[in-house]
DNA sequence: AAAACATTGACAGTAAACTGTCAAATGGAC
DNA sequence: GTCCATTTGACAGTTTACTGTCAATGTTTT
């Protein structure tokens, strides 16, 4: 289109940067709405998933590390899903400060439903786009990821 | 895996979405820190990228959509940006409160700027995945990103 | 022209992420 | 066993995005 203006407007790594932000938000929204009957939110939700979906218990810190956030951004939420009931802390016999984040019978109930909605989404996008191509997707973004962030010098910042 | 708590975790779609929320981070901080030095944030950067990219000039609520953003969040910080000196408002000819968001020469200098530190990263991405598959993948998302609003039944919902 | 509707900016309040800092707890180095 | 670095949770403050509401402006319908 443009001639002049040659900035990387048009270069394909921005076309993919835009698409990923625009993705991020319709499914944070899509999620919020989803789940909101349920009293979750997009949230509270990945971080019960998160939870249900390692092998054992893990404290706060390991989950924030799964889920590439902040230890203390996962810790609100955590805190939040204890105070609804949802999950609760176990004592952890190698770490006394550590406690480990387990569910409450109530909040596998509570992420079971959520995963009963979430499922005909999760087989219409497969559906449409075909296993394979969600697979191939989800690697190169992976891959973008992994390369920005050996980029960025220094893990650990805190 | 897993062969009986099987709940859609190892679902391709899973798979993707989480990938998209772990990428969406990782760019919003490699943005921030690139771009930290010119006063900028990932957020201002962005606004600034769609007011460049736009051919004329738009009121905030334009450049909202755009984006897929809230025109509240983008209006915040376009008066951020405005306060910094870096866009000002013209008079729209045709609507006397939605004001067309102008780039200052000062906006200009420090985008452009921008724009500099991006552009090897993102040669680095095209040179990494081959432009072909960046776009394939940009093309994926798109799709997923449209099935997934029009699965939410309403828009608008201000 | 008047009434109904839609768009826009402004203002208020909430949610979710971040950084920075501190003290407690753990694990190694010596 | 003592020191030292690392990990962890707790607390405080900031940024960015959201929703909801209102008044002002524009647009369409009648």
């Amino acid at each position: 289109m443009s001639d002049e203006a040659d900035s990387p407007f048009d270069h394909p790594a921005n076309a993919l940067v835009l698409e990923v932000f625009r993705l991020n938000g319709s499914l944070i929204r899509f999620g919020d709405e989803l789940v909101k009957s349920l009293g979750l939110t997009s949230a509270r939700w990945q971080v019960l998933g998160s939870i249900a979906h390692g092998r054992g218990t893990f404290p706060v810190a390991r989950l924030a590390d799964n889920m590439g956030l902040a230890r203390q951004s996962v810790q609100r939420i955590v805190d939040d899903l204890a105070a609804s009931g949802l999950v609760s802390f176990a004592p952890n016999p190698t770490h006394k400060r550590a406690k480990l984040v387990v569910m409450t019978p109530q909040g596998e109930r509570v992420f079971r439903q959520a995963t009963e909605l979430w499922r005909p989404v999760a087989d219409a996008m497969a559906w449409d786009a075909d296993p394979r191509r969600l697979s191939n997707t989800a690697e190169a973004l992976a891959a973008i990821r992994i390369r920005l962030e050996s980029r960025s010098s220094n893990r650990s910042s805190e």
